[in-house]
DNA sequence: TCCGATTTGTTGTAATTACAACGGATTTTT
DNA sequence: AAAAATCCGTTGTAATTACAACAAATCGGA
């Protein structure tokens, strides 16, 4: 993937300049490795251009957590980077990971205008994504949740069929649930006729 | 709550001028008003200077569920606003409320630099507020909730004695439960010695 | 201080969910 | 094609939680 060609530089009259003015350094990671740990304090940006990542809660009382997986294109660490606080999660290497690193007090101050609205954007558009999860997993039952999410794939759709880009494990860690129960209230809901799915392809009635 | 003294135009050299770059408007709403309804697109940033509200879904099989307060001092609507993406929530004044309303396409473009990395730094906090809610949110049990919470704040606090900014319904609230059962697990983990608390002040041991 | 209102904890019950184990289906690898 | 691995739904059980109702504690005026 072409750093160039990311949606960060959407826009720009030259995206390689302004691409340089953000201090690119680029390094490969095996798979495994961690390229940020909890506790640090990181300067950077990352970019992943090319293999998988997850972001990894180690937390002193409980067992380690994956909060979210990385994928091509992805930004990481890129609030922890922009407000200066400290790694609360980990990040490790599911994949061998080329990874685009990019200063973040560059994109602050000193980045082409085009480029931090562009920033700008993508974070609004992460909130907008993480508030939704708020709301599904909110709900108080396992039944709200799911209706809850499937409500809100169907209004991105448009249409009452849809796909979903989970598979189940992906979709039981989204709403905060044991996959057997999930699966459990899908054919539920699907007994009931307010749901009819195979695989990841749903219809909502 | 004057606007100059907001955060947004902290470090500005004349912060009445950056106010205006972003074409300020003044609005008094009664307590009840919507001040944005789901479906409608918006264009402008809202804070709030005085009084409170309700961030709502209304949800087509459900019923309105009030996803967030908004306090004085506070931004809301921006990610809808910086991102393009048309309301799928409303806001309520629970009180009496005066708010400021700024243009994002001028922050995005045209605003003083320091204002718009001010942003991209508001923005940046935000997402890790919300993906932290998002850890607690997702542990499997309540009692691990509850934990998850408890042991950020100590972090965050540097003590094992802190205070939670919540009452028990508005911790409910947050954490997705119900409130007795809160109080439940919470009376159950001090019987177990794992914490002590008194009305919001909390130790963990 | 007294009263009313709000907040918090407790209890009981029904419903939900986690968890583990298993078998069938599907996919991937050899 | 066979074997291995992964994915998915089902089942049973124990634990957890929602929910409603109520009691105790706390708070805020009058």
């Amino acid at each position: 993937m072409k750093p160039e060609t990311l949606p960060l530089f959407a826009g720009t009259k030259d995206a390689k300049l302004a691409l340089l003015a953000l201090l690119p350094r680029k390094a490969e990671y095996p798979r495994g490795a961690r390229l940020l740990s909890a506790g640090e304090k990181c300067q950077s940006i990352g970019i992943l251009l090319s293999g998988g990542a997850d972001i990894v809660r180690e937390d002193a009382g409980g067992d380690p957590v994956t909060v979210a997986h990385i994928g091509q294109g992805e930004l990481f660490a890129e609030s922890f980077a922009c407000s200066g606080e400290p790694l609360t999660v980990s990040v490790v290497a599911t994949l061998p990971s080329l990874v685009l690193w990019l200063s973040a007090e560059r994109l602050l101050s000193g980045a082409e205008p085009q480029v931090t609205a562009n920033a700008l954007r993508l974070f609004a558009r992460k909130n907008l994504y993480l508030t939704q999860r708020i709301e599904h997993l909110s709900r108080r039952t396992l039944e709200q949740k799911v209706l809850s999410y499937l409500r809100s794939v169907r209004r991105a759709a448009g249409t009452n069929t849809f796909c979903v880009p989970f598979d189940r494990q992906g979709l039981a860690d989204f709403l905060g649930c044991d996959r057997s129960a999930l699966s459990a209230v899908l054919s539920k809901l699907k007994r009931k006729g307010v749901i009819d799915y195979h695989k990841n392809s749903f219809r909502l009635l």
